[in-house]
RNA sequence: GGUUCCUUCGUCUAAUGGUUAGGACAGGAGAUUCUCAGUCUCUAAAUAGGGGUUCGAUUCCCCUAGGAACUACCA
């Protein structure tokens, strides 16, 4: 039998590191298995529904490259895709279990619900939940309700006896008595939607997928399923239950820890190979050395069998590092259109970027390229060449292990040495040599002619290189803000 | 509270009865005769605790401890 998985996501937030990576477990999973990749939208919540969520949805999975076989946009045997458009379907199902006696009608108000719930807690009761007040109405008080206008739900009728057992190709097998699994849940909403346990057991079998594999959090609810699949007498799929990913504080990982929404790494400047890269070492490894994956490699080489059990720590620094990686091994000419956004959006350059300005782009990469984490991280670096705000504090000038007296000689002379070896196009080499000659001369490091320099050219004691930093601003621009630096270290207190 | 799941360096993980417990990120030290970054080298760092089974346990079993998830007309 071929493969079939889903990523099933409810429109209700952004695309999330979480969500994602189980999108992509599925992913590669189907590919590795030359199985299908069904997207299906879970929009059963009309309260928190939102077009964007759709619209972040569609535009994360196209960025990371992820393509679905079957699912919305691209169609397929078993759609509609999208829950909302299926509406009738639920209802059909639900009904039928109502008549078979495995779940009925409940005219209970939410301020019932609320009032049962507090008593509970308050009796320090372990019984938690619904009290199975409407479990056996009678054909009169239904009607009686029923005349009273209430618009009813539907609930699934749990056993009180017995277990229920389902098997998860991580864990094993997971058993729960059916007193503990939450007494009859709520199929079908008074809104006439379905629920998430509904919903996801119809569609799941409809369109025949093979195996779920969701989020350890869906554990709980796993027997409920199995109930449900058996209420239908349809086969239960493989579970294979993926871990958690968890913030530094060991929870859950939310927007508390930082960054969540793909959308938001995006926008800051990370690459998606870095992310699919990263994101699937989180609770996946192939053989515990190999840590570089493409995504057409991961489609080849992903097994169930290395997906860890217990949950991880999404570590935000090892993303960066994977980044930088990245980075670093895309072409100048990536980096360059990459990057143009950015210099764009603070107000560097123009949009369009003129030919000018493009070959200065072209030329301010790779000096860029090796000091990157993200890309946004271009706009600092070459901050100096657009916004020229000179240093006035003097000891910025000053290096360690020289003085204010030396750094002002250090400035004035190597400005000399470097402006007069430029403008008769001496090798590099060779002016650095005269420079370092320099220093020794004054009876300071290396640095201590160089920093005065680069502080008075990129305006900032942390910048490029300096030749890199000269090839930017040009000679002209070089020499005006040597000169400026200069009267900014000899005028009087 | 109840139910279920989890437990190797700070973090991600490798090793499924026999290894000096390996790799990576982060940290520390050094090199690269300009800062920063990058790169390279070196370094420190773990089997939660207690019982078994076994000639031998990270690995199998039990208990304890800790952590997490779920417990909605949300998914």
């Amino acid at each position: 039998m071929d493969v079939r998985v889903r990523y099933a996501p409810s429109p209700t937030g952004l695309q999330h590191i979480g969500g994602i990576r189980t999108a992509l477990y599925n992913y590669f999973f189907a590919r590795s298995q030359g199985g299908s990749f069904i997207l299906r939208v879970e929009d059963t919540d009309r309260e928190r529904y939102s077009d964007e969520s759709l619209e972040d949805l569609y535009s994360t999975l196209d960025w990371l490259g992820i393509r679905w076989d079957e699912g919305p946009v691209v169609g397929g045997p078993c759609g509609p895709y999208i829950q909302s458009e299926r509406f009738d379907l639920y209802r059909e199902y639900a009904e039928q279990l109502v008549r078979e006696g495995k779940a009925y009608y409940c005219y209970c108000s939410a301020e019932r619900l609320e009032e049962v719930r507090k008593q509970q807690a308050e009796s320090k009761s372990e019984y938690q939940g619904y009290d199975r007040h409407c479990a056996h109405l009678t054909d009169e008080e239904r009607a009686e309700y029923e005349r009273q206008g209430i618009k009813p739900v539907i609930r699934f009728r749990v056993p009180t006896e017995g277990k229920t057992t389902f098997h998860d190709i991580l864990m094993g097998d997971i058993t729960r008595r059916n007193r503990d699994i939450s007494p009859d849940p709520i199929i079908l909403k008074s809104d006439g939607f379905p629920t998430y346990h509904l919903a996801n057991v119809i569609d799941d079998h409809l369109m025949g997928i093979t195996h779920i594999m969701r989020a350890q959090e869906w554990i709980p609810s796993g027997p409920l399923h199995v109930l449900l699949y058996q209420a239908f007498g349809w086969d239960v799929p493989q579970y294979c239950h993926l871990p958690m990913v968890m913030g530094k504080d060991g929870q859950k990982l939310s927007k508390r820890h930082g960054s969540t929404a793909v959308r938001d790494f995006r926008a800051k400047g990370y690459l998606p190979e870095a992310i699919i890269n990263y994101v699937t070492l989180v609770g996946w490894s192939l053989d515990g050395s190999t840590e570089f994956f493409t995504r057409e490699e991961l489609e080849k080489c992903f097994t169930l069998s290395g997906i860890h059990k217990s949950p991880a720590v999404f570590d935000y620094k090892k993303l960066d590092w994977f980044n930088g990686q990245y980075i670093r091994a895309a072409s100048d000419e990536r980096i360059a259109d990459l990057v143009t956004p950015y210099l764009q959006e603070a107000g560097f350059i123009h949009d369009p970027a003129t030919e000018d300005e493009k070959a200065l782009i072209a030329r301010l990469v790779p000096p860029v390229k090796e000091r990157m984490k993200v890309l946004s991280d271009a706009v600092p670096l070459s901050a100096f060449i657009f916004r020229d705000e000179p240093v006035m504090d003097r000891s910025v000038y000053v290096a360690k292990g020289s003085d204010e007296e030396k750094t002002v000689e250090a400035l004035s002379r190597g400005s000399e040495i470097l402006l007069a070896g430029l403008r008769s196009g001496r090798e590099q080499a060779a002016i650095e040599e005269d420079l370092a000659a320099l220093a020794g001369e004054l009876g300071i490091k290396v640095n201590g002619v160089f920093q005065p320099i680069r502080v008075a050219i990129t305006n900032s004691a942390v910048s490029l290189p300096l030749f890199d930093s000269i090839g930017l601003l040009g000679l002209d621009e070089t020499e005006r803000r040597l000169r400026r630096g200069l009267s900014i270290l000899e005028e009087k207190q």
